[in-house]
DNA sequence: ACCTGAACACCGTTCAAGT
DNA sequence: ACCTGAACACCGTTCAAGT
């Protein structure tokens, strides 16, 4: 359909894009949200997976949640959108039935491999979510640098651990923190037994 | 300030609510963000903090992060704005030193507890505006089901490894899986080791 | 039958004008 | 100085009317 139109992926914007009127395109979708569902499975039929029994699987992973975001980084209201979906095109489908895979590959029971990419996928796009918008709402001058002020200066008596580990809350890249992020929280679906009752 | 204005939170409404023009609250705000940030502090200042040295930290963790996302729960525009901002109020502050606190107490090193409230309060908040974005648009026929419906079709030969878990995409209550996935990213944060030399 | 212009009901933000 | 009416530049969605 199209791969131009970047940053804000409005039905209007869509629309003069299209030279026609923003009623023309309620022929093709329904709402908004179908619309950047479609949008988004579209995105994902260039993800690149993995090559099946290539080396560590979480790494692997780790490595496809990170092309995903990557992915959505590009567009920050879809990412948005998605956070409120339950994405169902095939391309998202495949996506999940690799990422189970691998997680079957590492020895992750069902129950926790099913919990697990759910929570994975939302935290990646949680992510991108978060990161892209941050870019756009202007220079670094943002809540970053507000928060990070509010941190050192509330750091005194009344917030004592916040003091002792003050700095070490913006240390790290982005990139660094989100490899961390994903590793621990692989980490955890693997160990942590899911409730076997359900009552 | 005010408690009653309930779902969306905009200008336009908090304006009409106080019996006034939009313009009039940019005397007070300077944008949308500070808006929603000023609200979320608000209502933090009511989120049950436990009482210290109570009981196992683990879960202190998890019902605290379960009380600040059920706070967030009856907002989800409110919700949705946090996910893009890094709050810097003084109740979010104390949030953040009482997390610091029980992850010290749970041995911790410094910096996988730093980035680690940061990655469960992102998680948190993430699943706040998911949840109550997905009340709001409608009855039980969103997303939700028409991803069942799309999962349980295409759960064939394409997709061997969907057909396997399937079902347990969909197992446990809200809560339950809630309960798990704080468990076990806490489990991560605690076990992971964040990277020493940071090039 | 298929498409769409124009309207409806909203938004955040700005700024000139009023008290 | 402090506040705000009215305007600007957008939104998603609907529906009567046109081809």
């Amino acid at each position: 359909m199209r791969a131009e139109g970047l940053e804000r992926v409005t039905m209007r914007r869509l629309a003069t894009e299209l030279d026609t009127g923003p009623a023309s395109l309620y022929v093709y979708v329904e709402n908004m949200a179908e619309l950047h569902g479609a949008l988004l499975d579209e995105l994902l039929a260039s993800l690149p997976l993995p090559a099946p029994d290539a080396g560590d699987w979480r790494a692997e992973v780790v490595g496809l949640l990170g092309a995903y975001t990557e992915t959505l980084h590009a567009y920050p209201s879809l990412a948005r959108s998605v956070m409120l979906l339950r994405p169902a095109g095939p391309h998202y489908l495949r996506l999940i039935e690799v990422l189970l895979g691998l997680l079957e590959a590492g020895g992750v029971p069902v129950r926790q491999a099913a919990w697990g990419v759910d929570l994975l996928l939302q935290l990646a796009t949680a992510t991108a979510a978060e990161h892209g918008t941050r870019k756009e709402s202007g220079d670094d001058t943002g809540h970053d640098r507000h928060q990070t002020a509010a941190v050192h200066e509330a750091a005194g008596e009344q917030y004592p651990h916040l003091a002792r580990v003050r700095d070490e809350l913006f240390t790290g890249t982005g990139r660094q923190r989100f490899r961390w992020a994903f590793t621990a929280l692989l980490d955890g679906i693997t160990t942590t037994p899911a409730p076997i009752d359900m009552d």
